[in-house]
DNA sequence: CAGCAGATTGACT
DNA sequence: GTCAATCTGCTGC
């Protein structure tokens, strides 16, 4: 397995917020049904560190059917459905039997542009994949991928174009997540500062 | 097994 | 700024 995938040890970091910054300029790649590749690069992440993040799906060491995938080994997909109509795709890091995750809350577009358009109908370039219902929506994930190997054929992310300095990249309180008290200010969301296609999560938050 | 809240979005006042 | 949409998984009766 030698080609341009992000390697099994990118994941296997014991630290998730470094992940959560790594994984920004990275590229997440989707392969389409007749193999063709939908692109983009990351913008935006979000750091979950169950079970002590009451903020996590797996806060106190919750296991069930759907966080089973947050104890696999990191490199793993680990998607889900909220809201009744959205999916959110994360990224699962640490060993095996640690349920720590990053949200990836937002891509720029950069390859199966056209197709994202038509998935996203109506929507300016800037909103095709800038949030993390939206993202999904662009790239085409859905529970199917869920538990899928990120060092696999259907998902996976690829070295980004350029290198990204540390202070390019911005950080703040998780969106989302009020109920969950102190956690919730945790400034565990990271972002390519100056993007055109970060979620609103931002500019929407606070006075 | 009913009720409810959620790691959101988009339409509308 | 407000709020409905829509459904899964969790909780509690």
């Amino acid at each position: 397995m030698s080609d341009g995938k992000l390697p099994r040890e990118f994941y296997t970091r014991r630290d998730v917020l470094a992940v959560a910054r790594a994984l920004l300029g990275q590229r997440l790649v989707v392969r389409a049904r007749d193999g063709s590749r939908v692109a983009g690069l990351v913008v935006e992440t979000e750091a979950y560190r169950g079970p002590e993040d009451r903020a996590s799906h797996a806060f106190g060491g919750r296991r069930t059917r759907r966080t089973e995938i947050m104890y696999r080994i990191g490199g793993t997909s680990y998607v889900y459905f909220v809201y009744g109509m959205h999916h959110q795709f994360n990224v699962v890091t640490n060993v095996e039997d640690v349920p720590h995750a990053v949200l990836v809350r937002a891509v720029e577009p950069l390859e199966g542009v056209a197709r994202m358009r038509r998935r996203r109908a109506g929507r300016a370039d800037r909103e095709l994949a800038s949030g993390p219902g939206r993202l999904c929506a662009a790239l085409g994930i859905d529970r199917r991928l869920d538990g899928a190997d990120l060092l696999g054929d259907r998902v996976w992310l690829e070295p980004g174009p350029r290198r990204i300095r540390p202070s390019e990249i911005a950080c703040g309180p998780r969106i989302g997540i009020a109920y969950a008290g102190e956690w919730a200010e945790r400034p565990w969301r990271f972002w390519l500062a100056g993007s055109e296609h970060v979620s609103r999560g931002d500019g929407r938050r606070r006075p």
